[in-house]
RNA sequence: GCCCGGAUGGUGAAAUCGGCAGACACAGCGGACUUAAAAUCCGCAGACCUUUACCGGUCGUGGGGGUUCAAGUCCCCCUCCGGGCACCA
């Protein structure tokens, strides 16, 4: 190029990433010691720094650009706070994905996801990621998935594996069952057209519920992880406590002998007036098999429930019940209430029976109205309450006492619900419990590309007991060139080399469990794995994982709140009854991302409005894409892509790299520049400096607002960018531009690697900048001189006065009061009061 | 229906503890440089009224009320948007 004579700009200095970029990348993946995590025997502080790790899709999404842009600014901040960083990455390689992409391609699932990987690497390098690359995880290798099997025994040992035949969520598209948090409105997460069926079947599960208590009360404690994000969990434990009260049936049949029923409300009972039944309740069942008209209209409600089910409309469900004809009797009263079936009793919530209390119920209220059941009053406001809240139904339980009741009436309902729940217990007809919603984990998929369940079937030794593979023949290996064209039944059931097995107790001929088990397993402690990632003789060394957990920061999408999060605590728990961990919570802090949109809708494929990472990159380089993801909206808020943005930032580094090209190569190495004698341009430069690093280290340490942090750096940029004359002119001292260009050069380093690194070789910086300590905010030299104080006359704005910043309320008035504007509008008015906040305003408050 | 978020210029946003609303950018407009364009640099920029111009004024943070010398920020009521949960007894 040529034409461009003019002083430092020429062609060959110019911010080119393209050419930065590549350089340093390959300085970066040359040195394995770079990103390392260090020992424990460090004598640093440790920092777990962990974002989620991806499905190996093959492509990078601004979703994930800017998931791990927040991480990678957080993983180098800490660095150069000094910590020891523990900052790894991995694939949650096994799943789906891979299978259909099998069938598409001809293309085995092994092939395609360790394809998808390495792609995914390289852009990941590309993107200048400070990764510790030797702990890498990849949950398809028997390395990672041994590991799986190993913990899936111990559950087995300890009865928190098990079996159970249940009913289960069955797409027929995956042809395989789905955990219900697998379902969304009905139909199958990756197939939103799909609806799901009800199937039953025999399944492995996790027994999560018997750590509801705990997982529920440890929400409490995690004062690092959003509210959002503890409710919804919170409300996906469901934690209710209630009574169980036994209804005799009258004239039983077989089985049908009684009917207990879950509520939270028994303080009411006198007020039922009937018992409503699930249609798959066993109640219901016997009394369809003695009468077949019964049998027809259950059978009939049933059909309505699954459906309503399927479609995601149970809420809407209109109700529907039928009178069985028959009677319980209600053992505090001893009185008869009729039995119905009922669509809208839920036969896996509670007991799948209730009973009904129309006057203070909604639900019921609304199905005795439709069916002219009797309401009756029992609870009526406390005395002193007014009366207008009382209308029926009255759901109420403060301020509320009992009436028709028998002994119980005056009784607050609160208290109540506690004696009659201990008298019930007494009487032995019934006793206090808790429900929730919660459910086991059903781990069990029908499909080939997943962790081996480690058991096995013998009918000649142990015809009712599945058998768990010895320790020592871990790892179960996934067989490879499995058919997985068909798509009714398990893969591996067809392939006869894995399923023959000879019996691990008798030595006969037995198979194995065909079943692979749920991803979720394998997302539930990678992040252990990452402490020790080399291990073989245990999935991790207790003393690594120890060092390092609880994670100090974990950073995700809020869309993994309730599955993935609630999963991974359930098996820190577990691991911590095992003896491998201390911490009873696997993350100390949780930050959930805002998603990326474009065009006002979130970015996929199927809206044809994604942005692909690798076009950023190569336009404006990945400093400036991760630049842009930090400053277009705070990391917690949606950020809406905007191409031009992208460029504003790319403006912005081409600013930075000609200006420390310019002046900065003087060096770095000396720092201290207190000279009294600086001119007010280099005061003025060095304030600004070491405003913005007392600004910058607060978001930090605070609240993430990133993008402030990086409208901060153009602040100091355009300070030095205004007082470029100066310096030319000679008017800055040496120590001062080098100051500056220094602290700008560690400022940026957290958000723009590349350029950073660039620009600390070009000034001649010691050592590598990420390591380099993070600087100390000078409050002396960041102060300012002369405030300007905004002036009010009755709360309006008169004027802005300045004044030197150390002046007191007096000196800070009698300013005012000078100022010819301020004088104008205050004339002929009289003072009433005057407000002085010192260092902030004055308003004279006039008549 | 219940529980969380959110609503600020043409756009993304800022205002962290009740103290100058719109920092920093994007897009736009004007200018410099250029044969020209790109790039770069400088400047303007909430709306409205007034004014040749300067100056000046009024309104303004989804809507309505309130507290306060002072409200985007606190309180009450309402609207809309996004997310989660939902006959869970």
């Amino acid at each position: 190029m040529n034409g461009n004579a003019a002083g430092e700009g020429s062609q060959g200095q110019r911010y080119n990433p393209a050419e930065i970029e590549p350089r340093w990348q390959a300085v970066w993946d040359a040195d394995a010691s770079l990103y390392a995590a260090e020992g424990h025997e460090t004598g640093k502080p440790k920092y777990y720094c962990l974002e989620m790790l991806p499905y190996p899709s093959g492509q990078l999404h601004m979703g994930h650009v800017r998931n791990y842009s927040i991480g990678d600014a957080l993983a180098r901040y800490m660095w150069m706070r000094g910590y020891n960083v523990l900052h790894p990455m991995g694939w949650d390689a096994f799943g789906l994905p891979a299978e259909n992409a099998a069938l598409k391609n001809q293309t085995p699932p092994k092939e395609w996801t360790l394809k998808n990987i390495a792609a995914m690497k390289t852009q990941m390098r590309r993107m200048g990621l400070s990764y510790d690359w030797a702990n890498e995880v990849t949950t398809c290798l028997p390395e990672y998935y041994r590991w799986n099997q190993w913990f899936f025994l111990k559950m087995f040992e300890k009865g928190l594996a098990f079996r159970k035949k249940s009913k289960v969520n069955w797409c027929p598209e995956c042809a395989t069952v789905l955990a219900n948090e697998q379902v969304i409105g009905g139909c199958c997460w990756r197939h939103e057209d799909t609806i799901v069926e009800q199937r039953d079947l025999t399944q492995w599960f996790f027994r999560i519920t018997q750590y509801g208590d705990e997982l529920l009360a440890g929400l409490d404690k995690l004062e690092g992880w959003p509210e959002k994000v503890r409710t919804m969990q919170r409300n996906w434990i469901g934690r209710s406590e209630g009574t169980l009260v036994d209804f005799a049936v009258e004239a039983a049949v077989g089985d049908a002998a009684k009917i207990t029923v879950f509520t939270t409300r028994v303080d009411t009972i006198f007020g039922a007036t009937s018992v409503q039944l699930a249609p798959e309740h066993p109640v219901s069942k016997a009394f369809a098999l003695e009468d077949d008209a019964l049998r027809v209209q259950i059978e009939g409600l049933l059909a309505e429930q699954q459906k309503a089910k399927e479609t995601d409309a149970l809420g809407a469900i209109e109700k529907h019940g039928v009178n069985t004809g028959r009677f319980a009797v209600n053992p505090f009263n001893g009185e008869r209430v009729p039995i119905w079936v009922a669509n809208y009793i839920l036969a896996d919530y509670g007991t799948g029976a209730i009973m009904s209390v129309p006057a203070h119920d909604e639900r019921d209220f609304e199905f005795a109205q439709k069916y002219g059941l009797e309401v009756r009053r029992v609870i009526v406001p406390a005395s002193g309450t007014n009366a207008e809240g009382s209308e029926l139904p009255y759901t109420a339980e403060e301020e509320a006492v009992l009436t028709g009741s028998g002994e119980w009436n005056g009784l607050g309902c609160v208290a109540a619900q506690a004696k009659m729940a201990a008298f019930a217990k007494e009487k032995g007809f019934g006793t206090a419990t808790v429900t929730y919603r919660l459910k086991d984990w059903g781990v069990s998929r029908q499909r080939y590309w997943g962790t081996p369940i480690p058991m096995v079937y013998c009918d000649n030794c142990s015809p009712d007991e599945p058998l768990p593979v010895p320790e020592s023949e871990l790892p179960i290996l996934l067989p490879e060139n499995v058919d997985i064209t068909q798509t009714n039944g398990s893969p591996l059931g067809r392939v006869a080399e894995f399923v023959n097995v000879t019996c691990p107790k008798c030595g006969g001929k037995a198979r194995r469990e065909t079943d692979t088990m749920d991803t979720f397993v394998d997302s539930s402690w990678y992040f252990y794995r990452y402490t020790d990632a080399k291990n073989s003789d245990a999935p991790f060394d207790s003393d690594k994982a120890n060092y390092w957990f609880p994670i100090d920061q974990y950073i995700g999408g809020v869309e993994h709140a309730i599955l993935h999060l609630i999963y991974s605590r359930f098996w820190t728990k577990v691991m911590r009854d095992l003896g491998l961990i201390k911490n009873d919570e696997p993350a100390e802090r949780l930050f959930t991302q805002g998603m990326v949109i474009k065009d006002g809708s979130k970015m996929s494929k199927s809206k044809g409005n994604v942005v692909s990472p690798d076009d950023m990159i190569a336009r404006y380089g990945a400093d400036a894409t991760r630049m842009y993801a930090l400053f277009a909206a705070p990391p917690d808020r949606d950020l809406e892509w905007l191409e031009e943005g992208v460029g504003g930032i790319s403006k912005f580094l081409s600013r930075v790299h000609r200006l420390v090209m310019k002046f900065g190569a003087a060096g770095t190495a000396v720092a201290e520049t207190q000279d009294k004698a600086e001119s007010a341009a280099g005061q003025a430069l060095l304030r600004k400096l070491h405003q913005t690093i007392a600004k910058i280290t607060q978001d930090f340490d605070g609240r993430w607002h990133f993008n402030t942090s990086i409208s901060s750096i153009m602040i100091l940029v355009n300070e030095i960018a205004a007082h470029e004359a100066a310096m030319d002119a000679g008017e800055v001292s040496d120590g001062a531009i080098r100051e500056v260009f220094r602290g700008l050069t560690l400022l940026l380093a957290p958000f723009a690697p590349f350029l950073a690194a660039e620009l600390w070789q070009v000034m001649g910086g010691e050592g590598v900048v990420f390591r380099t300590a993070w600087p100390e905010a000078n409050a002396e030299l960041a102060r300012e001189n002369e405030i300007e104080i905004p002036v009010q006359v009755n709360g309006k704005l008169a004027n802005v006065v300045k004044v030197p910043a150390e002046s007191d309320e007096a000196a800070v008035k009698a300013a005012a009061l000078a100022d010819e504007k301020v004088a104008t509008r205050l004339e002929g008015k009289n003072i009433v009061k005057v407000i002085v906040v010192p260092g902030k305003l004055v308003n004279f408050v006039v008549r």
